[in-house]
DNA sequence: CGTGTTTGACCTGCGC
DNA sequence: GCGCAGGTCAAACACG
């Protein structure tokens, strides 16, 4: 971190200088000092990302190293059981084990409907198994090989994501159309919370834009729209799941920043990236991404769904994903919690993190948080 | 006065 | 083509 240069910002009185010299001097000063106090904030922000990214690697790191000791992980990735999905598919994957998978009496349904889709889905299937043997087997050096080319995937889509003119203007070409309009079609990221507050702070500024009630459910969705910058395309809504539990909320993130992030948004933006990444990235690499989402967050349910207009990731924060858990190290814990920031002393500070996003107080997670503790001491 | 929220009107996509 | 429903716009309003 720089030092502020004030030092180098002092002249030697020579006792002659004029009160508009002084002046002078003293805005150049001001101003040194303001150049200074830029760049540190500059360099605050790239030393966050670097945290984070570290945090993410380290993260990968010790579920590799998990893997290679044999542990058998169930992740499961469920068709999303929202009311926007047509029909609810189950899709199982176990490591080590065949790509057979059991499908749903629905699925098997739709399968039979058309032989393109169930041509379409053999290979979903099949490279869904395959892109667990390959995360199997990795180890550590390629896994970070890996995140490179996550990392990379998420840059160009960052670069392919644009307004709807835009899109509407790129549909031009027949062959490249199909896998346009795919990757063009924006990428949903639910997040089910419950908390009293439907205002969940994220890390990021938000500004509501609309609201409207809709038909299948009484209670009104909330429109809002990214305000950190002026042309950012991110939104997202917020909607009460139920008038029974009006403390939970579904919360749905669409689109990519276009600046950075602050601290506590990165860690929500880095996972919600690699879900965009996971679906918009086709089937042969889709599901080593969603392996990743496992990474990203491992303490939680994620369900994956794909409809025709929105394909969806569902994190449900309501439902800690305890089978999912790896021995948990103290420091391999603190994903729990954002990097620059300890886990809050449970009295005083009603903030609750996970993995960067946070719910404001009250909350109906001090029981999720306990079961936490419980696991992290006896684990240790 | 600047910023955020509310709310009715309008736009757009989709199913029939 | 029409109607419906979800999503967005933008003027009016509230608030600090």
């Amino acid at each position: 971190m720089i030092k502020e240069e004030t030092v180098s910002c002092y002249q030697p009185f020579d006792g002659v200088m004029g009160e508009s010299d002084k002046e002078e001097e003293l805005d150049a000063t001001k101003a040194k000092v303001e150049k200074v106090r830029e760049e540190n904030e500059k360099l605050k922000l790239l030393l966050s990302t670097i945290l984070n990214n570290y945090n993410s690697l380290q993260m990968h790191v010790s579920e590799v190293l998990r893997q290679q000791q044999g542990a058998s992980i169930e992740l499961e990735v469920d068709r999303d059981q929202s009311e926007d999905n047509d029909f609810g598919v189950d899709i199982s994957l176990r490591l080590g084990r065949s790509s057979e998978q059991t499908i749903s009496r629905k699925e098997e349904k739709v399968v039979k409907a058309s032989d393109e889709k169930e041509e379409r889905s053999k290979k979903k299937r099949s490279s869904l198994g395959l892109g667990f043997q390959i995360q199997n087997c990795e180890d550590s050096t390629s896994k970070l090989d890996y995140l490179c080319r996550q990392v990379k995937n998420v840059n160009a889509e960052n670069k392919c994501v644009s307004s709807r003119k835009d899109v509407k203007s790129a549909t031009n070409e027949n062959h490249q159309e199909e896998h346009e309009q795919t990757s063009l079609k924006k990428t949903r990221v639910c997040v089910k919370a419950t908390c009293e507050d439907p205002s969940i702070n994220d890390g990021c500024q938000w500004r509501k834009y609309g609201q409207k009630t809709a038909k299948t459910n009484p209670l009104p969705r909330a429109y809002y729209r990214c305000s950190m910058s002026s042309n950012c395309p991110v939104r997202k809504q917020v909607q009460r799941c139920g008038e029974e539990d009006t403390s939970a909320f579904m919360t749905t993130y669409e689109g990519n920043h276009d600046h950075p992030l602050p601290m506590e948004a990165t860690h929500m933006a880095a996972g919600t990236s690699a879900a965009a990444s996971l679906l918009q990235s086709g089937s042969s690499s889709s599901s080593t991404t969603s392996a990743s989402l496992s990474y990203y967050f491992p303490y939680h349910h994620f369900s994956i769904s794909t409809t025709n207009a929105h394909p969806t990731v569902t994190l449900d924060l309501t439902r800690p994903n305890y089978t999912n858990q790896s021995p948990i190290s103290s420091s391999s814990f603190s994903l729990n919690f954002s990097s620059s920031e300890p886990p809050p002393p449970s009295s005083q500070d009603h903030t609750l993190n996970f993995g960067g996003l946070r719910t404001q107080a009250p909350l109906n997670t001090d029981s999720l948080m306990a079961r936490y503790r419980m696991r992290l001491s006896g684990q240790q």
